[in-house]
DNA sequence: AGGCTGACGCGGC
DNA sequence: CGCCGCGCCAGCC
């Protein structure tokens, strides 16, 4: 696999301050990943000491099977869900 | 080589 | 809201 852009990506996200958030899809661009899926599959496997939880989809819902625990996170922060939206309009941090 | 599976995204209906 | 299809790509059968 691609060990430089692994690192990217998990220093990307480091970089989204407390309060903030970013898609899959701004991450994805930001570290140059062929695929937003790639992303995912980082955090899956080495993103347990980076914020993951400010990664969320393009729809501002989180992963289906960590949405509790993630919304969880993000509301100890400040950033507030509608359900479990959060409104990127408002919170989404553009990652560079 | 071929098929399936994702912490995805987007456009269509 | 929901469902569907298609594109994407690394890993693991």
């Amino acid at each position: 696999m691609d060990e430089e852009l692994h690192e990217r990506v998990r220093e990307i996200i480091a970089t989204i301050p407390a309060g903030r958030v970013a898609t899959y899809g701004d991450v994805a661009a930001a570290a140059g990943a062929p695929t937003p899926r790639l992303v995912g599959r980082i955090l899956a496997e080495d993103g347990q000491d980076v914020p993951w939880h400010r990664v969320l989809r393009a729809n501002g819902t989180p992963a289906p099977h960590l949405v509790h625990r993630q919304l969880e996170l993000l509301r100890g922060e400040g950033v507030l869900a509608d359900g479990q939206r959060v409104d990127l309009r408002r919170y989404r941090w553009q990652p560079e």
